[in-house]
RNA sequence: CGGGGCGUAGCGCAGCCAGGUAGCGCACUUGAAUGGGGUUCAAGUGGUCGGAGGUUCAAAUCCUCUCGCCCCGACCA
């Protein structure tokens, strides 16, 4: 059982972040050192994060398949750039049924190559043409710092690999999931990302472009939350996949890679979160409504539950996401501050008050206290109430980040004024960039602020660099970011 | 791997300097009262003091070695 609250974010950020996962029992250490426990509360919504993400591929032609764990190391040495990108992070099996084995056995990182190569397989006319796999997995990538959620050495995502006949179908293609993902990030979990191209510095090892979706935490830090690349033809040449066109030539296919993972729930715990702990989006939430009866004398318990155990039964029935909390050894207050701490965005009171009048008390998580309450709600037609409210919450909830993130992008002019914002309010950095790959490291090492993405929304227009004084049209947002 | 810190009950810690019955808070169990914002009282359960060796009549405490973890830095969805 949970104990009394969690570290306020203004005193220590990252500890509130702990805190928050694991007295909400998201999640728990492992006793491998950087891999985590998900609970059952952190991956029910993961399942729910999947659900809304794969409706989407669906809708958007793309069908499931799996590929294995293990790929053989000479794959990954295939194409330099991802195998000097990925090597320092790899966990390689180097033995198997008690022998040395003849090539070792990387544990997949992520699956262009094995995936790369079965399409080599599988393609060879442009009839073959496009594929659209997604598959559902963990990898390993052996870091060195590890943070529940956000960075561990196992984590669980969802990788699309696609194939193309033409250049332009593959652009495409990767654009189109970028947006899906916008589209998830905004109308599921309530973060407005940013949609941009990553630096060079910042792609993909292997790509030719990688997008990103990059969201505003708490504390003003950036999170990218998905990716999107377009790999070119990189690993169609690695891997042969190649197929005859309608001219009868060959040519090789063009690809793209998108993946989003558990990294997602740590924006949703970050974007939203509070000093009270989390603070779900209802359309996500494992629990969207908890009902917490109210009762003084024993000769109150009786009616209470059963409006109680009549308005969950309703709930339950019209699809509300709904639970009960009878627990007798808490009272009401422990059981408010226990539901808020989970991030629970609708509450529904049930005392003896509300018995007399057949209504119940509603209590929004995104407003707390009695100004998020709403007193006399009628049961009748309680199932269309509870509806319409979370429906109120989740655009609350956006509208809320939004405004956050707003009042946190900054515009700077200098790179002293660029450095003032890092150092006193943090959050985006919007400017006018035409600086190197190596001005962008510099500026890393001076304020560990990285290049984001250069998004694609820029009404600003052209403009003067703030760093190297030259004029350009191309705006990059900076920040730190996890 | 470089710099700093810490290992004592499930969690957080005190005790160590000046060796002598292993403690506190939370959690957990039981009972009672309480109950519209983390309520209270009482009684309990639970520990080879990270490990090994040494000094000593006696070691959580002193000495030696060792293992592990955390924080900061390089990497990162």
């Amino acid at each position: 059982m949970a104990e009394k609250g969690v570290t306020p974010r203004g005193e220590d950020y990252s500890k509130w972040y702990t805190d928050v996962v694991q007295k909400t029992e998201l999640a728990d250490y492992s006793p491998v050192k950087g891999c985590m426990v998900i609970r059952p509360y952190g991956y029910s919504l993961w399942e729910n994060i999947q659900a809304a993400l794969d409706r989407r591929f669906k809708e958007t032609g793309h069908v499931n398949a799996y590929f294995p764990l293990l790929i053989p190391m000479s794959f990954l040495k295939r194409e330099a750039e991802h195998v000097e990108g990925f090597a320092p992070e790899l966990a390689v099996v180097t033995h198997g049924g008690g022998k040395e084995l003849d090539e070792p056995l990387v544990v997949r990182p992520t699956s262009e190559t094995i995936i790369g190569h079965m399409y080599s397989e599988w393609v060879k006319s442009y009839r073959d043409l496009p594929i659209l796999i997604n598959q559902w997995g963990n990898v390993v990538r052996w870091e060195m710092r590890t943070r529940l959620f956000l960075r561990t050495t196992e984590f669980l995502w969802q990788e699309g690999h696609t194939a193309h006949a033409t250049r332009e179908e593959a652009e495409e293609e990767t654009q189109r999931m970028l947006g899906v993902y916008a589209d998830f990030a905004i109308n599921e979990a309530a973060i407005p990302v940013v949609q941009g191209r990553k630096s060079d510095r910042e792609k993909f090892a292997g790509a030719v472009a990688s997008y990103t979706i990059e969201a505003m935490m708490g504390n003003g830090w950036a999170l990218q939350s998905g990716t999107s690349h377009f790999l070119g033809q990189n690993f169609a040449r690695v891997f042969d996949i190649k197929f005859l066109n309608q001219k009868n030539e060959f040519a090789y296919a063009w690809t793209t890679s998108w993946g989003l993972s558990t990294r997602m729930v740590g924006a949703i715990i970050m974007a939203h979160g509070d000093d009270q702990g989390l603070m779900l989006p209802p359309r996500l939430a494992p629990t969207q409504v908890v009902v917490v009866p109210i009762w003084r004398k024993d000769a109150e318990r009786g009616v209470v539950l059963a409006l109680a155990e009549q308005v969950t039964a309703t709930l339950g029935a019209a699809g509300v996401r709904v639970k009960l909390d009878s627990r007798d050894e808490f009272n009401a207050g422990y059981k408010f501050n226990d539901w808020e701490m989970r991030g629970v965005p609708l509450r529904i009171e049930i005392g003896p008050r509300d018995v007399e009048q057949n209504a119940v008390v509603f209590a929004r998580r995104d407003i707390l206290g009695k100004e998020g309450k709403t007193f006399g709600v009628p049961v009748a037609g309680i199932a269309d109430a509870v509806r319409d409210m979370l429906v109120t919450i989740q655009a609350g909830m956006l509208a809320r980040a939004t405004e956050f993130r707003d009042a946190n992008t900054h515009t700077v002019a200098s790179y002293d004024e660029f450095r003032q914002v890092l150092e006193g309010p943090g959050g985006f950095i919007r400017v006018h960039w035409a600086g190197t790959s190596e001005d962008e490291d510099r500026i890393k090492e001076e304020t560990k602020a990285t290049v984001r993405c250069y998004p694609f929304e820029r009404p600003e227009g052209e403009g003067v660099c703030f760093y190297t004084g030259q004029r350009t049209d191309r705006i990059a947002i900076f920040a730190r970011a996890y």
